[in-house]
DNA sequence: ACCGCGATGTATCGGACCGATACATCGCAC
DNA sequence: GTGCGATGTATCGGTCCGATACATCGCGGT
């Protein structure tokens, strides 16, 4: 997943570590808290024993002649190889089964710019199933199996089932505006501030602003 | 997490692996996938030698002589011990910063009817203000940094939000049912079938059926 | 002039948890 | 009688997290 969502990003431009942190925190802020260093850094030493990236130490040519005694680590910037953009179009290509749990369908969908129509479809259909199938267990507990579970559980599960319901509602209007070629955000009378553009459609050509 | 999970359900009754797993199930679906056999032996064994649990192996007395050959490897019996549910005491009372995120409140919320009235405050509380935070981060986001975003993302983003301000108001929900003693369900108009009542409220003596 | 403190920045370590895999028994349908 | 799904226990490699450590920079306070 992290490997995924690295190679996503690096694409957009060469970063270093820390920078790159707080990219994937603005981008997956709805889906996951903030990334581990923890990960990151074995990580990113990962794909670059792969060859999917390479590091390079930010020093600016002149002065390399002292760089002893308090050595001033300097950042250091990532950069994606060919290899691994190919490794990202291969890894968007074979959209498995984990693909479609929350975290998974979560970073796939962060980068459905990067994804070809076909694949977006197919992720989208696979992650509704999967509520759909997650819904159901949910329904059931809440429908037979009700008197062995004390009120707060119960609760919890309608919670669930309520997230659920609305997921699957969401999926079904990104699945039909994905069909019709448009881009995802129809301008709903919603909740923040009155802009309603979407700017770059992710798929050309059919792009129209929908007004009747 | 799993510790607090398994310490909690074997408070109810003695389980082997499999059904452990599947009680857990039932009792989290709302909030994760199923458990994986690769987290609950290992958590079992650290238990046991912890000395929270003990196992036992399911024998039925007679026909001890003749094991070998086709041992029939019996189901192993967990059973919490008097320190088990002092720890699990001790899990609930320490409700740290760990408990709000996703999954940790999940789990604890699973067992709030252990849990004093005070602690149960205390977390959906803890759980509101985590998620007022994600909630800020994501306007923010949608507010300030929306040129540089795909509309995919920011689709995504504004599905958080959105779920967001769900759960906050359920909390708030929850928060006004705690502070009045009542439990956890007001009988709402909603979903699934007619009946309205919840068995055994887990703070006796203030529930009132609510109607003015 | 100095100090603290928060943001920036790189990095490791132990531990929790998962997915795949293996192996064995039981009951039932075909 | 045989395959097959549910029941049942268990390990292994790998991903990711939380805590921790360490270092620099700029800014505001005193």
């Amino acid at each position: 997943m992290l490997e995924f969502a690295i190679l996503g990003l690096l694409q957009e431009a060469p970063m270093h570590g820390y920078e790159l942190r707080k990219e994937l925190t603005a981008k997956l802020g709805a889906i996951r808290a903030a990334i581990s260093y923890g990960s990151l850094y074995p990580t990113l030493r990962r794909l670059q024993a792969a060859g999917w990236i390479t590091e390079a130490a930010e020093t600016p040519a002149t002065a390399e002649e002292v760089p002893a005694l308090t050595s001033r680590r300097g950042r250091v910037v990532y950069t994606i190889t060919a290899e691994g953009k190919e490794r990202f179009a291969q890894l968007i290509a074979q959209a498995g089964p984990e693909t479609y749990d929350d975290t998974g369908f979560g970073v796939h969908f962060a980068f459905f710019a990067r994804t070809d129509q076909a694949t977006r479809l197919r992720i989208l259909e696979g992650r509704r199933r999967k509520i759909e199938e997650r819904r159901e267990g949910l329904r059931d507990v809440l429908g037979r199996a009700a008197e062995r579970l004390d009120a707060y559980t119960l609760e919890l599960q309608r919670h669930g089932l309520d997230a659920c319901e609305r997921e699957v509602r969401w999926l079904e209007e990104l699945i039909a505006n994905e069909r019709s070629g448009r881009a995802p955000t129809a301008p709903r009378p919603g909740t923040a501030g009155g802009r309603g553009d979407n700017d770059s459609p992710p798929t050309p050509g059919t792009s129209r602003t929908e007004r009747p």
